[in-house]
DNA sequence: GATGAATGAGGCTTCATTCAT
DNA sequence: AATGAATGAAGCCTCATTCAT
């Protein structure tokens, strides 16, 4: 697949519009082709099948969600605000692309458990820098020792998503972000705190 | 619907059995009617459409979830050990059955966004079950103040749901119970610390 | 597939009058539902798939066609008389059948080469049947000796199977069943004679 | 069309190995183009349709077998040698070129009529060829009179053209050309005893 | 109540052909 | 002359639901 081509990037939009207006069941490939302004076989010179589309959807969107979260981490040396950051970044990045949020936290939920395997590979990254910021933590002394670190991943990123995916379907009625210092706290009170 | 015929839970068990072992887009309504051992059209002497089977399932099924983790924890008078025991009853209801740890876990997740609202209708009571807790604990003076009761919930619910879901998906190969500790550790954490 | 039910054998006919009339690219699925009076999805009640329509048809069909050649063969003792009587029925059921000849002759060798070979497979009674009356001829002393006898069979196949061909192809607007005595005569010839 | 320019020539070829290589229905446009080294719009610069490829093949090809036989045929005065000889070269051509021999005995057979009806003018010489031979014989007293000329040259076509097609089919596994002593006696058999 | 044969709408994908460069 | 990206029509099959028995 070229992804330099304009029109790889136009359907890719156009699918994420689609799905989101429309629903996952919704969005027939003629639909996302004339979203586009191409010919429905045109979408087949840039994707093997309709999953295809779908995968790359959120190849590309994720892959620059986590891109951007990354970046952002890096310049902070200290592992809360890293954190913090990482929840920011979350939300922040979520809170901007209506469409996006939808696609990601109901839409895509819907595809077969084949595709769903496929966006967790894409989605490996981000669980993978979860894990090091955790450790870094437990390393630098500011969390407790004997943390299971895939546990605590799983903690955090439970915790974002379902509060992510409650604010979608609540029609993104309240601001998001606002959340960050509770939810940031909740997080470090877990990872800190000993009984 | 009359759900006190034996042959309105013939079709129930049927269907959790079919979509365990076809996933929800192999489950036809002839196939759950073949399990079940009724003709297809008998299927609809007990409920209106397949989408209703679907809710139906997961209400009876969550219905005794919920009912069951509430009458474990009424015996509790401390809240950290109600939290405890519905962290507990959580794992130990999915992993003692296989094929309603992946029917709740996997393939209901794939439905439609209608068929979802109505299933978070059923999860209601054990979302407010965890709401009465939490706000308990603040009562108490167990927690700290000024916690955001709702979002404690979705931390909680979130992280529950996101470990139950990965160990489904890695087919079950450790013990989900024995995690049980850990995540009570870090949810009291998220709860108590005070930075 | 229970091909006692009526609607069977009305597709089988439908499926007949629709390749005639339309040619084998020209004859939708859907066509022939419409012809044979029943949804689309019926079809699919009684057949796999299109392909085995087409292998159905040539069954049920070359089935009978070779039904009754065995028949009207059993009666004679002499082989000249055989063949005579064998070469009579091939013309004298194609010429009246108008539709089944084209479908035989013309349509169902387009198709793909899977589908021809089980075609194949259906004409292999008349095959052998042929075979049987060669060797009886050769051990009679009817006809000379040391004749290969595959090779005489397609020798016989190839020469009715081309003057049907021709026929059809001229829109039959000859006497095909009056060719009989001098086939006959040749076949006999290439049989009998010695140089 | 440009048959002197010698991408002509090599889309012909190309199309003639991609045929017998993928099948009729597995030869598209694009992949003899690929074949043949050229773009897909070029094949447009020389051929009208992808049916105009195919008749080409078929007249080119057909075009040297025909000639051939005809050459082998001219030194001949003998009316059975002449059929001899007839035999032997439709034979040897055919086993001499698999690709060709899959692509006129089996593959565009697949063809749809107009094709087929196109592809009965190519052979149309070769017809006439053999009407001719028969037509000598019987003015030389060689055969028997009153022969039915176009049956008789239905009787030898259709011969020749099953034994290659079996021949091809059971893919080649025996010597095609030690068969012609035996097919020529046959044929001439037929065309000699008079009962 | 129970059956199960029949219905028919709906969508992904292929590929011959075109045409701007 | 040559390219190859773009076009868009066309059809097989599935399966939830109905209804005559």
């Amino acid at each position: 697949m070229n992804n330099q081509k304009p029109k790889y990037h136009q359907i890719i939009e156009a699918a994420v519009k689609v799905i989101a207006e429309n629903g996952y069941h919704g969005s027939q490939v003629s639909k996302i082709a004339r979203e586009a302004g191409v010919a429905d076989g045109t979408i087949y010179l840039y994707f093997k099948n309709k999953e295809d589309i779908l995968v790359s959807v959120f190849e590309q969107k994720m892959g620059q969600f986590v891109d951007k979260i990354a970046d952002a981490i890096e310049g902070k040396s200290n592992v809360p605000d890293k954190l913090l950051k990482l929840i920011e970044m979350h939300f922040s990045q979520l809170s901007a692309d209506y469409h996006l949020a939808i696609v990601t936290q109901l839409e895509l939920r819907q595809s077969n458990l084949s595709l769903r395997l496929q966006i967790n590979q894409v989605l490996k990254p981000y669980l993978t820098m979860i894990d090091h910021i955790v450790q870094e933590g437990v390393d630098q002394g500011e969390f407790r020792e004997g943390l299971n670190i895939p546990l605590v991943r799983q903690m955090i990123f439970g915790t974002l998503d379902e509060i992510v995916t409650n604010w979608v379907m609540k029609e993104q009625k309240y601001d998001l972000i606002r959340m960050v210092p509770e939810v940031h706290a909740m997080i470090i009170g877990a990872l800190v705190y000993e009984s």
